[in-house]
DNA sequence: CTGTTAGCGCATTCAC
DNA sequence: GTGAATGCGCTAACAG
C-alpha cells in the first residue's frame, strides 16, 4: 500500500542502466560529456526507477547548495509581500529556492535568522534591515549579501528613491493652490522615512509652502487616524503621508469629522500598497517594490556566478499617482 | 583585510580542544554524553576559531536537515501573510527553517515547487492548494505533508470552518430586520467557498431569509465593486461577500451610487483581513489564519517526531465580528 | 566517557 | 567516452 520508498541512489540507477555511477551523476550535470545513447540510457532508466538526484549530498560535495535567503523585518506589511512574490519568481527562474526569514522588526531575531540561514545558502537579501552598519558587514563577509532600501556602502543595494515622486507630489499640491501642508511622519529609523521627509521639506521650500511635520511614529491605519487631530490644529490644507496605510488612517479621521476629501482637504499616500481601494481613492507615491525585490535577487545571482566585486547601488525611481484625494479625477 | 576563510570543520576544532573528532561532534549534539569539562574545551575551542557546524553535511549524514517547507497560492493575498508569519515563528520555535514557495494559483507551478523543495526538508504544508487530491496524495506518499483549508482524507489537514460564522452572519442581519440578502461568491474551486455559500443558504433557509447568488468569481475590490449593480437589482437589503476584498469593493460600488452604508444597506465580509480600516469599518466573520499557520506546523514537527500515521483533521471555528457597515455600533 | 572507523550520496580527479 | 577511486564534513555504531 505505501509504495516502495526504498533508498534510491546513483547506484541502482547505474546498475539498471549498466554503467558506472559516475556516468549517472554526469548525465545529470553534464551530458555534452557523454554519448548521447549513454545519456538516454541513464535518464531512461533514472525515469523508470523514479530517480531523482540528491540535492543534499550534491551540495556537500559541490559546495553550492541552489538556495538563497530573503529576511523582511514584516510579512504582513503590505509592501512585502509583492517584493516577495517577485523574488520568489526571479529565483525560480535561475532554480534557486528561497528560504523566507521574518524579523519581527528586531535585530537580535535578525541575526539569529542569518545565523540559521547562513549555511545553507549561497547568498541572502535583507530588505529594510534593522541591523547595525557592523552586523550588515560582518555578515557580508561571510556570503554575498544584498540590500534593499538601506544604503551601505560597499554592500550591493537596491534603493526606492520616493524622492521623485514625494517632489511631484508637493509640486501637485502647489499646483491645486494648496499653500501650507503637512508631512505626517513614519519610525525615525526609517531610511525611506527620512528620504521623504527631506523631499517634503525641499521642495515645498522651493515652491513656496509651508510645511508642518506631524509624528505618526508607528506607520499604521490607526496612527493615521488619530493624527488627524494634530493635522487639523496645523491649520494646513493636505497632507502627505509616510505611507498609504495611515493615509487611509486620516482618511477616516477626517471622515469622523465629516470633512470632505478633496474638497475641503487632500490627502497623498506612499508606496501605492492599496491601489484604488480606499474611498476616495487614493492619490499616491508609486511603489516599486516588485522591481526591488526582481533586481535584488537578480543581482544576488550575478554576483554569486562572476565574483565581481565593485560597489553596486541600484537606485528605483518613482512618480506620483493622482487618483481622487487630492482632485476629483476620473478614474 | 578580509578575514580568513579557510574551511574550518571539525577536525580543526579537535586539534585545537586536542580530542577527537566524534567528541566535537558529539558537543554539539549530544552534550550529555560528554564530560562537562571535553564539552566546556570543545565548545570555547570552536568559539575562538568561529566554528559553525555544516548543516549540509550533518544533513547528509542524518537524513535531517531540518526544513520545512511552505507554499501558499498567493503571497499578495492578505490572507497569506499572517499565516505565513505564524508559521515561521512557529518553525523557530522548533528550530525550522522554512522555505517558502509562491504558486501563483497554478498547479503546475505548485507541483514544480513541491519537486524542488521535496529534496531539502523534511515535511511540507500545503496551504489552499491547487493540486488535484491524487498529486497530493502522491506527495504526501514522499514526505509528511500536512494541507491547511483543503479537506483530503488521510492527509493530516488543519481547517478553518467559515460556516459558524457565517451563520453568526446570516443571524444577525435577520435580527436587525432583513428578509432578503445576497451572497456574493468568490472561486468555484474553492473549498471555502464552498462552505460558506452553504452556510449561508441553509440557515437562511432556517430563519425564512430569501438569498440570492451573485459571482464575483475572482474575490477581489474590483469584481466586488462591479458586482454591485447585480446585486441592487435582486432586491436585497444586505450582502453577505466571499471575502472582505470583494466586500470592500461593494462598499466603493454603493458609495457610488450614494447608497448609505448601513442605513440603506448592510454589508458583510469575511476573513477579517483588514481590521477596521474600512469606512464604514467593516462587519465581518473573524480569521483563524494565524492559528491554522501555527497548527499546521506544529503538527507537521509532531508528525516528524513521531511517526504517528493517524487521520487528522483539526478544525477551527469563526464567529461574527460586528463593526459599523451593518448597524451603527461604537468602536 | 572517548577515540576509531565506516559510510551518507554525489561530483570529480585520474587512468583506461 | 567511460570506469575506478577519493573526498566533501559530519554522525553513528563499535570498541576500549
Amino acid at each position: 500500500m505505501r509504495g516502495q520508498k526504498e533508498k534510491l541512489t546513483i547506484k541502482q540507477v547505474a546498475e539498471a542502466a549498466g554503467v558506472a555511477r559516475s556516468s549517472v551523476s554526469r548525465a545529470f550535470t553534464r551530458p555534452e560529456m557523454l554519448s548521447p545513447e549513454t545519456v538516454r540510457r541513464v535518464l531512461h532508466a533514472a525515469e523508470k526507477l523514479g530517480y531523482v538526484p540528491n540535492q543534499t549530498a550534491r551540495a556537500l560535495s559541490t559546495g553550492r547548495h541552489g538556495n538563497v535567503a530573503l529576511i523582511v523585518p514584516d510579512i504582513a506589511n503590505p509592501f512585502f509581500p509583492p517584493l516577495i512574490r517577485a523574488a520568489q519568481m526571479e529565483a525560480d527562474r535561475s532554480d534557486f529556492c528561497v528560504f523566507l526569514g521574518n524579523s519581527d522588526e528586531d535585530p537580535k531575531q535578525e541575526d539569529k535568522l542569518v545565523g540559521r540561514f547562513v549555511g545553507q545558502v549561497e547568498g541572502l537579501i535583507l530588505a529594510s534591515s534593522r541591523l547595525s552598519d557592523e552586523r550588515i558587514r560582518a555578515h557580508a563577509a561571510q556570503r554575498p549579501l544584498v540590500l534593499i532600501n538601506r544604503d551601505v556602502e560597499g554592500i550591493p543595494r537596491v534603493l526606492i528613491d520616493s524622492g521623485s515622486g514625494v517632489r511631484e507630489a508637493v509640486a501637485h499640491l502647489a499646483e491645486l493652490g494648496h499653500q501650507h501642508i503637512v508631512y505626517v511622519a513614519g519610525p525615525v529609523t526609517s531610511w525611506s522615512n527620512k528620504q521623504r521627509r527631506l523631499a517634503v521639506r525641499k521642495s515645498a521650500e522651493r515652491l513656496g509652502l509651508k510645511v508642518d511635520i506631524v509624528p505618526a511614529i508607528v506607520p499604521s491605519y490607526d496612527a493615521g487616524r488619530e493624527a488627524v487631530t494634530a493635522i487639523m490644529t496645523t491649520g494646513a490644507t493636505a497632507a502627505i503621508a509616510f505611507d498609504d496605510l495611515t493615509a487611509q488612517g486620516i482618511l477616516a479621521g477626517l471622515a469622523d469629522r465629516k470633512i470632505n476629501v478633496p474638497s475641503q482637504f487632500g490627502v497623498i499616500g506612499c508606496d501605492d500598497v492599496l491601489g484604488a481601494a480606499t474611498y476616495p481613492s487614493l492619490t499616491t507615491v508609486s511603489n516599486r517594490s516588485v522591481e526591488a525585490g526582481k533586481a535584488a535577487l537578480s543581482l544576488l545571482v550575478e554576483l554569486l556566478q562572476s565574483q565581481s566585486a565593485r560597489d553596486i547601488r541600484y537606485v528605483l525611481d518613482t512618480h506620483l499617482v493622482v487618483r481622487n484625494t487630492t482632485i476629483v479625477h476620473k478614474e
